[in-house]
RNA sequence: GGCCCGGUAGUUCAGUUGGUUAGAACGCUAGCCUGUCACGCUAGAGGUCGUGAGUUCGAGCCUCAUCCGGGUCGCCA
């Protein structure tokens, strides 16, 4: 039997006990034990710290046994007086002291775990995963947990603050068939029809707006039934917001705000704003990505003009055919390069799409890929063009520019990681902005949504809607920090011959549009105040502020790559009876 | 769904060209130790080499399949 906790109540945190001098009550978990026979130290854990239990000739013999009887992991409260350490230890916050316990209970006892509960840990994830409970005990993974509380508490008094609502909206709604796969809810009442878990509240927020609560803010679990990533869980928390009455910067002045807010009380980092911003289309020319990490250079480079002499027939056909020749040139030494090395680069070059890849090694002498196709002169001037030095590496790709972009794009991310160039402890936000309304899908041949099919698209681009929908920008923007798409917003139509017209331009019949969004159509019949929002992610916004490199150390029971819980096993198969229940047969085998 | 990486004591790893009884460190168990803090010392227990098949006189190692985990592309309005 262990023991109880009668009698004893905590006075104080173990992180907390720094004072020599006072009598103190801790509970905790063994973190260590270093037992000297006649001397036994027992370091105790809690959520703030550790502190360290002291038992000696002048400990009570019975309590003396009890403390050599503890093993890992054991549940501890112990009462005693606080003492100055014979040997301090620096490292420890609460290293100047010790208690001299009188009074310690085993509350409960614990089996060896089955890793070591330690601050540093190169154990498997997957075990980890398994014994998530005990994870989340390690230091580390604890700090993560209340750094992003502390996000959130923050983000609440900010909105608060600037007279926003909080305002639940539904868990299970209608089933919007466009965008992401749904998670489906089956209904028992309404046997073959199914409810879905949001995507996001985006229509509730929208026709709340309708409703006059003209500043709502929630955090809202979402959920998407989508591969995973490591910054990509299938449920996920955001930081959804809608205002009325604004205009995109009104909504970007408030988020900016609240960045600087929760940058400065979170981790004492001054953000300053008006944050930077880059149009969707520089974004792409100059780091090939939507959501560029702006912390280095290496930025893409069109040498088009410059080589379209060049009697070479890679770069020949790429601008034949209407494409181009774009270059990055990675400084710092990148030319210590070995071909083994730059023969790696040019593989993963062609895992996203590349021909191949030119390139220039300027170690002694500059050293090209495409030598024997170049004319005197050319090489220097290619140089010029993209101010490449002695000790550069220039990585060149010729293709349609959309290939040429995101390959470069992507290879200047792994040339700087691989350089280590990244500045660590920068945060460098950026606003993506003037985002194309449409995607053309290669597999059908049609132009789709870049964004839901409300979004307002910039006045100046709707006369070609019909035309050249290539053309059309949206009033919707990205929010970007150190190369992770944080946020994204958009004003919403309010205009109800607008709405049609758009829908029109995505191919969608009446029947279609009133099987989909009928009641949010019909809302905005009865007149709705301008209005846009935004979805700011808040668990990528955990993972970037806590440096972590997956949302998984920003969660706390996440799921892994296949969407399962290796701790609980779910999804997991249900008996019959509550199939049946619902009037759904199993076309599939399963155990 | 494609591609890449990984799986050997509880944990982290080593394991030679395919060759006797698969090793180390940490942890664990027992004993000793009054100032430890990565405590120290002594002894001990602990293995279906992810799983299944195949090649071979012989497989941790080679082949195939499969399961699990990670990364990435597709996908994520």
């Amino acid at each position: 039997m262990a023991d109880n906790m009668k009698g004893l109540k905590r006075t104080h945190y173990c992180g907390n006990v720094t004072e020599a001098g006072q009598e103190v009550v801790v509970g905790g978990f063994v973190e260590k034990i270093r037992d000297k026979g006649s001397l036994i130290f027992i370091v105790l854990r809690d959520r703030t710290g550790v502190v360290q239990l002291t038992f000696d000739d002048t400990t009570d013999r019975e309590v003396f046994e009890k403390a050599s009887s503890c093993k890992s992991e054991y549940v501890l409260m112990a009462k005693g007086m606080v003492q100055q350490r014979e040997s301090v230890n620096d490292k420890l916050k609460t290293g100047q002291v010790e208690i001299a316990v009188s009074d310690l209970r085993i509350l409960s006892k614990a089996q060896t775990p089955p890793f070591e509960i330690t601050n540093e840990t190169k154990v498997n994830e997957e075990l980890r995963l398994k014994y998530r409970y005990l994870d989340l005990r390690r230091a580390p993974l604890q700090q993560n947990i209340i750094m992003r509380h502390e996000i959130a508490r923050v983000t609440r008094e900010y909105f608060y603050e600037n007279d926003f609502l909080e305002i639940e909206t539904p868990m299970m709604m209608k089933s919007t068939p466009e965008g992401a796969r749904d998670y489906l809810i089956p209904s028992r009442v309404h046997k073959g029809k199914f409810y879905a878990l949001p995507q996001s509240p985006q229509i509730y927020k929208q026709l709340l707006m309708i409703s006059g609560y003209d500043r709502y803010i929630q955090l809202a679990r979402c959920f998407r039934d989508e591969d995973l990533r490591a910054d990509r869980q299938p449920e996920f928390t955001q930081i959804d917001l809608e205002m009325s009455f604004v205009d995109a910067e009104d909504i970007q002045e408030c988020v900016e705000g609240f960045i600087q807010r929760v940058f400065k009380e979170v981790l004492n980092v001054d953000i300053p704003v008006p944050l930077p911003k880059l149009t969707f289309a520089d974004a792409m020319n100059r780091y090939g990505s939507d959501k560029p990490d702006t912390r280095f250079g290496f930025e893409i480079q069109d040498i088009s003009e410059t080589v379209k002499d060049i009697d070479f027939v890679v770069f020949r056909n790429a601008l034949d055919e209407g494409g181009s020749v774009r270059a990055i040139n990675i400084t710092d030494g990148a030319a210590t390069y070995t071909r083994k090395e730059i023969d790696k680069l040019i593989e993963h070059a062609k895992g996203i799409g590349a021909k191949g890849l030119a390139y220039i090694r300027w170690a002694d002498e500059a050293n090209c890929s495409f030598k024997k196709f170049l004319g005197d002169g050319d090489l220097e001037k290619i140089c010029d063009a993209v101010d490449a030095k002695q000790g550069d590496l220039v990585l060149i790709c010729a293709d349609k520019t959309k290939t040429v972009l995101s390959v470069l794009g992507a290879l200047r991310l792994i040339a700087a990681k691989k350089l280590g160039v990244i500045p660590e402890d920068k945060y460098n936000f950026l606003w993506i902005t003037e985002m194309p309304f449409f995607e053309y899908d290669e597999e059908s041949n049609t132009w789709v949504a870049a964004h839901h099919p409300f979004t307002m698209p910039m006045e100046e681009c709707i006369e070609y809607l019909d035309s050249d929908p290539g053309k059309v920008r949206a009033k919707a923007w990205d929010l970007v920090l150190n190369g992770t798409e944080l946020s994204s917003g958009s004003m919403r139509i309010t205009d109800f011959e607008l709405q049609q017209k758009m829908f029109e331009a995505l191919g969608m019949t009446d029947e279609e549009i009133q099987a989909k969004f009928g009641f949010l159509v019909d809302a905005y019949r009865y007149a709705a105040p301008p209005h846009g929002g935004m979805g700011i992610g808040l668990d990528r916004l955990a993972m970037v502020m806590c440096k972590a490199d997956s949302l998984r150390d920003v969660t706390a029971f996440p799921k892994v790559q296949n969407a399962s819980e290796l701790m609980s096993e779910c999804p997991s198969v249900v008996e019959k009876e509550n199939l049946d229940v619902l009037g759904i047969k199993l076309d599939v085998d399963s155990e």
